[in-house]
DNA sequence: TTCTAAGCGAGACGGTACGTCCAGTCTTCGT
DNA sequence: ACGAAGACTGGACGTACCGTCTCGCTTAGAA
């Protein structure tokens, strides 16, 4: 029994208007800030009319995350340098290097969103959070299979050792997030995982 | 010569209607979402007029960093354990207790603000985040005083990796930030910060 | 070539807002006094939100002059007595029970703002009290025709007298705006007709 | 037995702050218009806390009161030319003269005033007005005596007549008040004098 | 072709909150 | 007791967005 999604009917959704709408509302962020970033703004930035905005997205949050997964959506291949602490810096090094540049401004606002909204959290959770986090368990593996790290090792804790501080320095500028930082927090990502007697 | 702060003319400031305030923005918070929150909410709580708030706080940000200081003010004092994993697990213990109970939504709230606002990231910065990694810092330096970690124990990287991961959970709310926690955090630490080889 | 004003496009304006606000700027006005007759009151009264009142009108003073035309338009027949003063005085009867009755806190409102706005003032001027005085003029030239009043007569001198005790009274409320007025200023304005040998 | 209206206790009013409101209210009013002035932007001008205006005055209307009072204390000497149209022109001449430069915003506030508080208007009737009606009926009184006018002249159609000119055109300034105005109210006033068979 | 359904730009609508201004009152210190 | 300073409650201001709702006009597949 196919599950039909009824025949579309009327006319279609107009690719340009959806377009234009992701690509104004990445303008108005860069240009204004997300404070001042409001749908009227993308709106009238986009050449849309608001309802065109409200037929299709919820509101400013779900918006701004499909932005963020189209210009996040390169998938990452994940690197194999022969070590573990190799192969995270290797990881680190490419998604600091986005993180920190263009999807900066993505994150932080996805950020105000979901500490407004739990049940926004959770889906941004379910999708972002989690992807990047696969990326990550995956090496442990990776590593696990090598024998370079105890097959008991807390991946969970490694994961929220190097996004925390990714995460962390994205909320507070207080430290960047170049090649040298993925070198170090790999280091001591490391350093935790193969020390993880609990 | 002492600076005279000009002596203080005219009706002094009400200390109820500045208690009133502040308990009027916690309860607020708790009771109705940060979403909610807005100034004519927590004046009408207090029972104080707009104006009164708009004279003594620029906006929700500062008056929020306030009743955190308020909340959030009395001083910890250091663990001494013998071992640097010990004191570190004991302060983050009490760290998180208060983190995950009652200063969490207003965490949450000013990471909310800091988020949309250079300025106001760089006052949290200097206070509130600043006081605690002095925290973490003076263990550090104990524990080199123990000569238990290197002289040159990268102490910012031990900082962003305890309080990353604190703030990674309280934003995504994916794991909890409780004893265990603190113990296996506080592994991860020493771990990352014995092994400093960078 | 006609001038088209552009095609009507968006939402169009909801009548049934329109009228409510003009109602309700009346009753408010009746009911309280201009002193707090505010853009909120009328908003309230109406079921209307203050924006839609800023959208069409930029005032309360361009808002009442559309109400008091919307009680005064009924356009008024010229009487034609025999006689000037018998003329002015059915003229002035009519008109004093209007403005004595109904239209009596509206002018007064209206007086108020074009007290303290000289542009308003010209806009009053060009609308309501040229209108009322083409009537006394009319009746000028009707009497100059049946050879009643010289010439020249200073028409401009006997709107003034008459117009200005109207406005007099209506301010100070010191003498009844009534039939016997009206035949009382329309014998004193004939005598200055006749007698304009200035 | 004197009346002693209470010995004076404390400390006395000070003139210079009381003579400072009243310069400034009109400086203020001259400079801003009568929609700007405030109590706050007088005090500010006089360099007075507001509570000292507040203390002396119920508010802008009695305060103004004052002012015109200062301003038109003046006591005007009744002309005698021999005849009432002589000596109506030359009284009506001063008063215009006064009321067209000096007083002219002073009274166009107080209208703002009288308009919307019935017994601030009272008030203003009771004095002002009453003032200048009781000038021209002295005239009128003497010319009566000189047999020049009925024994029977409606004196207070005369008054409304020429003063009601007067606030017609402070308040539209549609037409000036200046010496040929007084010559022309003048011959009106007396023509409609005469012909007093109401 | 005509009909029907939906998308679209435009913009009016009822709301809510903003941040400011002023009205009047109250409280403190100094004269 | 008066006066200057200035904090206080209260309430209206005029503006900005919210999310919804008509409008007239495409733009398609179905009849």
């Amino acid at each position: 029994m196919t599950d039909q999604p009824s025949p579309p009917r009327g006319r279609p959704r107009d690719p340009k208007s959806h377009a234009a709408v992701l690509d104004a509302a990445f303008t108005v962020l860069e240009r204004e800030g997300y404070a001042a970033t409001t749908i009227e703004r993308i709106a009238a930035q986009a050449g849309v009319a608001k309802q065109t905005i409200y037929r299709w997205w919820k509101g400013k949050a779900p918006l701004f995350m499909e932005v963020l997964a189209r210009k996040a959506n390169q998938s990452v291949q994940l690197p194999d340098t022969g070590s573990f602490q190799g192969d995270l810096t290797a990881l680190l090094t490419g998604t600091f290097a986005a993180v920190s540049t263009t999807l900066r401004p993505l994150m932080r606002a996805l950020a105000v969103e979901l500490l407004q909204d739990e049940e926004f959290a959770g889906a941004m959770r379910d999708v972002f959070v989690q992807r990047r986090r696969a990326n990550v368990r995956a090496l442990v593996q990776q590593a696990i299979g090598r024998s370079e790290l105890p097959v008991d090792t807390d991946v969970e804790l490694v994961c929220d050792l190097v996004f925390g501080i990714m995460w962390y320095r994205l909320m507070f500028d207080h430290a960047p997030l170049d090649k040298c930082a993925a070198r170090q927090i790999a280091c001591a990502a490391t350093a935790a995982a193969v020390q993880n007697n609990v």
